[in-house]
DNA sequence: GCTTTTCATGTCACATCTGACATACGCTGG
DNA sequence: CCAGCGTATGTCAGATGTGACATGAAAAGC
């Protein structure tokens, strides 16, 4: 919830001209292709974890960071940003390319 | 040069332990990535515009922002954030699975 | 059952990012 | 020359993201 301001200024003033609030569900196309993206940092994130066999406080600890902050990660949370997944990933050892795959695929490669 | 401090704070608390302020010529590992990755889509921004033959200026309207920012977006500055590259693909119509390319690609394809 | 462990969710002070502005640089046409 | 356009770079007030903490609810293990 936390850009829906931001997000309405900006369509207005490309002359979009936004309804109510919501598009037709809720979600502008570019909006859903975020959450999208998202989700799959967050399902990676939550895949690279416990392929590792880490709590999210072990996880947040290698991070820098904290459990809960972890936990709204892998929960696609509006307040986290893409850049905080990615580096994620990257210090669990994933590579630029993985990131991208993980980016790509709509739910994460049932692979083990 | 915005995050310094915390990078090193993080590798600290993780039991890393840096040596003075480089590692071995300024960047760890996990920080080229990053900005391999930044690269990449700032040059898909950049690629992006010009086949639309817009201005920065022009650009920077339509994301609801401006030219100084696309500039930086595209110089792929520090004080830039990957959510606001991605966002402002999509903006310009890319699709997920494009951004994905984009973050994979070293130099993006030079197709038409 | 209940204790312990792990995960989820809310909140907040502080860090970082962002749009806007100012200003400078290079280039092109006049 | 120099005026105009496109781009680059610095700065800053205000918006957004972050780590940390508190607390609750599931699971796991006993």
């Amino acid at each position: 919830m936390t850009m829906d301001k931001r997000k309405k200024r900006r369509l207005e003033s490309a002359g979009w001209k936004v309804g109510g609030t919501s598009e037709f569900l809720g979600l502008t196309e570019e909006e859903e292709a975020i959450v999208e993206l998202k989700v799959g940092l967050a399902n990676a994130v939550r895949d690279q974890r416990s392929r590792r066999s880490m709590t999210q406080e072990q996880l947040g600890r290698l991070l820098g960071s904290s459990q809960s902050r972890v936990a709204k990660m892998e929960a696609a949370d509006p307040s986290v940003s893409i850049d905080l997944m990615v580096r994620s990933l990257l210090r669990m050892g994933a590579s630029r390319k993985d990131v991208a795959s993980y980016i790509a695929a709509p739910r994460s490669k049932r692979a083990a």
